[in-house]
DNA sequence: GCATATTTGCAACCGAGTTGCAGAAACTAT
DNA sequence: ATAGTTTCTGCAACTCGGTTGCAAATATGC
């Protein structure tokens, strides 16, 4: 499964496991507490591994958080998030909106794109029916 | 100037002439060595007041940092940062792509929203220079 | 089985952002 | 102008996400 150059090990399984099961992308912190025997650091460096090898993509939430979501397609070159992502600001939950397609815009004489986000922030239905102000 | 109910204190005039004088969206901390006589904390507190009453607003630049940027249209309601942002990660720096507006996307049933921001990463045309590869 | 390389946990650190507090400055009403 | 009140500011301390050094634990190669 993770031979994109990975030793699979028993913390990197869990890792996984956790971003598989979740319904939407985790942040550092909620990896902290659904896996509460692995150490901060361990977390930490098991996703800059699957960052570099292209298994994870991170993303920021418009929180000041970087929250990390599984790559789709295990593709090492192209960075597959392509989608726009959503950010409630109620209940700080980021969701991918993995049916819309991120826009593609031109770029400036000169700049070079490498990769591109799109986050919409707002509230999210649950909360919007929660609010109901 | 600033009479959407702010008080012009010398600091606040600081401040935005910081702003103005930039060519690109900065940092608290690129706006702290530029204006070495005032207090982080006074600095944060000014951006913080003038985002409220949208004279600012601020962008996460793709690095774990929020930059400031003056509104173009003081306008109360309305965000009017609607332009494409880019972030050179050579040089760090925020570009405004002011004349590339965000296309917007349609969401999911439920889902509404508030703000958006779209974020290209790549290289600038001065870093695309230097590097040369 | 032993030497080497990799992974892990702990603790400590970093830097952006944020807050409590008390003094300074400005504003108000006499 | 002056006393009382509010606002603004600097200092110091703190939070929290992210990051790193190091030594112990684990796995790998021979």
């Amino acid at each position: 499964m993770q031979e994109h150059g990975i030793r699979p090990t028993a913390n990197r399984m869990l890792v996984i496991q956790a971003l598989e099961d979740a319904p939407h992308p985790l942040s550092l912190a909620e990896l902290e507490d659904r896996l509460v025997t692995l150490d901060k650091s361990s977390i930490f460096r098991t996703l800059t591994l699957f960052r570099e090898k292209h298994l994870v993509h991170a993303i920021e939430n418009g929180n000041n958080t970087l929250v990390y979501e599984l790559c789709l397609s295990h593709n090492h070159d192209s960075d597959d998030d392509t989608h726009v992502h959503f950010f409630c600001e109620h209940c700080q939950t980021t969701f991918c909106l993995t049916d819309t397609t991120i826009p593609p815009v031109g770029l400036p004489e000169g700049f070079q794109m490498h990769t591109s986000n799109y986050l919409i922030k707002g509230l999210c239905p649950d909360c919007q029916q929660k609010i109901r102000r």
